[in-house]
DNA sequence: AGAGTATATACGTGTCAAGATATATACACA
DNA sequence: TGTGTATATATCTTGACACGTATATACTCT
């Protein structure tokens, strides 16, 4: 409606869990709205939003095949995310394990739930910079 | 209010660019909340509530230190963006000078405007998967 | 042309988050 | 004790977003 776009942050957009789900399933292979739709369990209207979102901030990219669309991915945008997080990388920078971690809760590409538990908690990290006089 | 706690992922939490400047500000040492607030412009229960979501969700905690509090970064549960990162990189993987871009516009932390412009554009990327019949 | 398939878009609705203002709480110091 | 400082929280308003339903558009095949 306006003439002016919203520009969403990569951030913004990855924040949408079916949106980092469409684009971990894009990761393997491209794929057409309706196999989307069907392995992720979304309506179709709603796979063809976040589709949408996806397109203007350009993670992703479509062919047309006739009827279908084929979208592929296209994770530069991804780039800000990773260099955002580049600071943070030297505290933990010892031995990650959650990538495998990772790849577990990837292989089954489902979470079209609105809230998912989670719960990974603060366990003492080496501490840079203590508090001085905190006592009582 | 209600017993059940909204339990957002990590992915809405850094979709905020307030939170994502006061993470970047904690990235060199602690900060108080007074701190905080006039190097982010913002009004101190901006602040507050922005800091509460950041310590409900492990990304930060504080240290009482008379009357104010001293709040000090754990990045920890950026791990998981890290992780869920990890797939996409196989296609950037060549060389990132994304990172440099970033720790020049980290020097300048000052991001409280509510939209800002940001133009990555899409470079092509080595096409995997590409569409086949996709004439008209 | 007509029917079927595939995808996009228009609306209406409910939910929720962010910010502002006002106020409560906690501590220090005179 | 009273005052000033530092931070947290309550409440209200506003706007954005996600989803569902209905519909439009585009293409294929007979």
């Amino acid at each position: 409606m306006a003439y002016i776009k919203r520009v969403e942050s990569v951030f913004e957009i990855i924040a949408e869990s079916n949106r980092r789900a469409i684009l971990g399933l894009l990761v393997s292979s491209q794929q057409s709205v309706g196999q989307i739709e069907r392995r992720l369990r979304m309506t179709q209207p709603t796979v063809s939003k976040h589709l949408r979102v996806l397109r203007e901030a350009g993670l992703v990219e479509s062919t047309v095949d006739a009827q279908r669309r084929l979208y592929r991915l296209n994770p530069e945008p991804l780039q800000e995310v990773d260099a955002w997080l580049a600071p943070f990388r030297h505290f933990w920078s010892a031995h990650v394990d959650a990538l495998e971690r990772h790849l577990d809760r990837m292989a089954q590409i489902n979470p079209p739930a609105k809230k998912k538990p989670k719960a990974a908690k603060a366990r003492p990290v080496p501490n840079r910079a203590r508090p001085k006089g905190a006592a009582r």
